[in-house]
DNA sequence: AAGTGGTCTAGACCACTTA
DNA sequence: AAGTGGTCTAGACCACTTA
């Protein structure tokens, strides 16, 4: 340090920009549509005119508007420009919460239990959920999760051994096979169903509850490329659970 | 070698660029994290390595790797890189489809029928539900949604008239309220929640059930900045109905 | 023919982080 | 001190679309 101390602690003369360029320029925008001012059909600037108008260079409003047209918000074509899109009701999005931070975030102390745990051949219902040949074997597992003492989802997997081979030696007793799979296979797709029921008779069994009472079912279906890794089946108390999600279009 | 083979894929000797650069280059390092090859915690090449390898200018794979952080695959960090990032269960994503839509999806004719539909002063529930002050008006609908001659959905839906002044004036006989709002308003934020529910009586009435039978109740309430725009209750007969949902993490 | 977006370059300076 | 990403510039050429 050579008494440069006091010019140090003296900063900030111009305040620092909190905020990048191209952010403060998609925030404009976004206020814009967002509020109305810009309806659905409203032309977007050119990427020339915002350009000269912020001063800055043509790369950096390009930038906002391609991740605009990626969010849904705006549609570009060229020689016609930008213009505002309607927004869409398929753009309504819902998280799917990981069954341990689902158990978490009711303060709830989470812990699982493997009912059952089977490694064999497929029968033919398997091969066809899973789009198996004949001869792949699966895991089977059943898995009930706990918030407290009391049983929170009933957890029925098939893993196809041929994508994710690891699992033949595993127990999922430390982890839960939903967080292990995620930890051993990425995955490129899924599929959901969401449907209510009446519990039958396992269900009721594992949940405490009667039979017939509403439960919440979720299957899901995963692929890693064109291979089925997974298909669970998920089976929540209805009238004690629901599933939350909050979602905004964009993200800065 | 250092995996840079992995990385290039073949140039096309002559044929046109069908794909940009940075969409090459995306899909290589998407098949490297997919395939397992990169696996989580794995380093990805710096972008000046990438630039070097696929002989671009740097602003090209930042494009790329920005854009593969922001779909949650990699994680980047100054002077540490980037690395890939263990796919988590949050990123599962469920998509609300609406409800004309679905039932066209089944092949089935679609029609609605307004039940009910009135303009007056909130109620002191109402103005929990929305967060509104005293005064404020609301519309109240009673919707239900028809595939063919059997009734597919109810909605019972309130909307706020300081956001939505047009409202007032709207019968929603020619369009139900949820596509009519969607042409009449932006929204910043929606908030999701799902249950499994017996039948009360209206719904039981109105979807010709028994009381007390499955069904699955999906509520949603939406804002405008930080107005409260709508907040709506769909309710599904759970033993038919389904909501579905595919899913890929990335696109092009 | 002219306007607009799509993509890319070859640099630049900076901020952050570890060592 | 050095490596890495974050951001931005000032251009360039091209593809597509309308007129």
């Amino acid at each position: 340090m050579h008494g440069a101390g006091a010019i140090m602690a003296d900063t900030t003369p111009d305040a620092a920009p909190v905020q990048s360029l191209h952010q403060r320029i998609l925030g404009d925008i976004e206020q814009n549509i967002m509020t109305g001012r810009w309806p659905p059909g409203h032309k977007v600037p050119s990427e020339q005119l915002l350009a000269e108008e912020y001063g800055c260079s043509r790369m950096t409003v390009n930038k906002v508007l391609t991740q605009l047209a990626r969010a849904g918000l705006v549609q570009r074509r060229r020689k016609i420009g930008s213009v505002v899109l309607p927004q869409k009701a398929q753009s309504a999005i819902l998280e799917i919460y990981d069954i341990r931070e689902e158990v978490k975030a009711l303060d709830r102390p989470y812990s699982h239990r493997i009912l059952q745990r089977s490694l064999r051949s497929s029968d033919k219902a398997e091969r066809e959920t899973l789009g198996l040949s004949p001869r792949q074997k699966v895991v089977s597992v059943t898995c009930l999760h706990f918030a407290g003492e009391a049983p929170f989802c009933l957890e029925e997997r098939l893993i196809n051994l041929a994508v994710v081979p690891e699992a033949e030696d595993e127990t999922f007793v430390d982890m839960s096979p939903g967080p292990w799979l995620l930890g051993h296979v990425p995955w490129s797709a899924a599929e959901h169903r969401i449907a209510a029921l009446g519990a039958n008779e396992v269900a009721a069994r594992h949940l405490h509850l009667a039979k017939g009472t509403p439960v919440l079912v979720v299957e899901r279906q995963t692929w890693r490329l064109d291979q089925s890794v997974t298909h669970v089946r998920l089976t929540y108390p209805g009238e004690s659970h629901a599933l939350m999600a909050r979602f905004t279009p964009l993200q800065g």
